[in-house]
DNA sequence: ATATATTTTCAATATTTTTTGAAAATTCGA
DNA sequence: TCGAATTTTCAAAAAATATTGAAAATATAT
């Protein structure tokens, strides 16, 4: 396979890939194409590249930058703002799992603090069943919640050192 | 709070989080609606308490049936179907673990398969980024891969304990 | 076998989300 | 400070996705 196809079928089935995980198509792809890009690149080239109108392209870099996953570079002499994706995956997951943590886990276990003293009679099944329910949901997220959190810290090579011990 | 309120704002915060991971609101709203239900509902039940339509209600319950998430009660003496959730949170997490590596994670990993043997001269800086790139995304895939393998087939204590001593 | 209850399908419609492109704002060199 | 280059905004349009509801299919009791 050529690498001009081959770059193509990345970028695309990145983009299909972040659909499934609430990421709209183009952002996922602009990081895609950021990410094979061994140079910063410029809004125009982005725009070319994936053919996509200037807005679309402005509004999706933003919106990785606010991600943390691609940064503005700015080259001497040039006029342009070029940008570049943090090329170490380790990172970007690392990235991506901090701020959908932030950005989802917290609220959610906020939500269920307050949901999990619901008044009511607790020999109620209905209300049994409802308070069980969000307990036990709090449970599983407060330890994915640390768990996320020493992830977040930890070195690519210890923590997959680490998983191979428990996991074999 | 009253359980009316709490159980509303449970489905729809349930539903809203739901559209941040792929899944559509109506279907995770449901699944909330299940999880929360002592009892079996029937599509009536179930269209009545989100207010939402007969069709949209069948096929998002077949949709839950197909995840694995939902599953069919015969009850004796009734014609109707009855539907109820698994309500083992952590069997729920592997079940959507199980169903997201099977739909998603492996098809990416075979196609990084073929997009790392891309043609071309491993000087050129753009082949190298491209390879470089799609190896260290195989690399994690695979690992994760390995991991979830293993975390679907744990008993959620031996998993939590296992956790807690590598992220003391 | 028939009538009735129940479930399923799917074309039409509604809603939500994404994209466009031109105008406004900003930046920067001269 | 001016003017051209560049970036940002956002209302309107397009596209994608979800929902409805009525008709068709299926299941069940008698």
């Amino acid at each position: 396979m050529k690498l001009l196809e081959a770059k193509q079928q990345f970028i695309s089935s990145w983009g299909a890939f972040g659909t499934h995980w609430g990421i709209n198509r183009t952002m996922a792809q602009i990081h895609a194409l950021l990410l094979i890009s061994p140079d910063p690149l410029t809004q125009d080239d982005i725009m070319e590249d994936l053919n996509i109108s200037r807005g679309n392209t402005n509004m999706n870099i933003r919106e990785l930058i606010n991600w943390g996953l691609v940064e503005r570079v700015i080259l001497p002499g040039e006029r342009k703002e070029y940008f570049t994706a943090e090329k170490d995956i380790w990172k970007v997951v690392k990235q991506i799992v901090k701020e959908r943590k932030k950005r989802e886990l917290e609220p959610m276990m906020q939500l269920l603090d307050k949901l999990e003293d619901v008044e009511g009679d607790k020999k109620d099944k209905k209300v049994k069943t409802f308070v069980d329910t969000v307990s036990s949901i709090k449970r599983l997220g407060l330890q994915a919640d640390k768990t996320l959190d020493v992830m977040i810290k930890a070195e690519e090579n210890w923590f997959v050192n680490n998983l191979m011990k428990i996991f074999k």
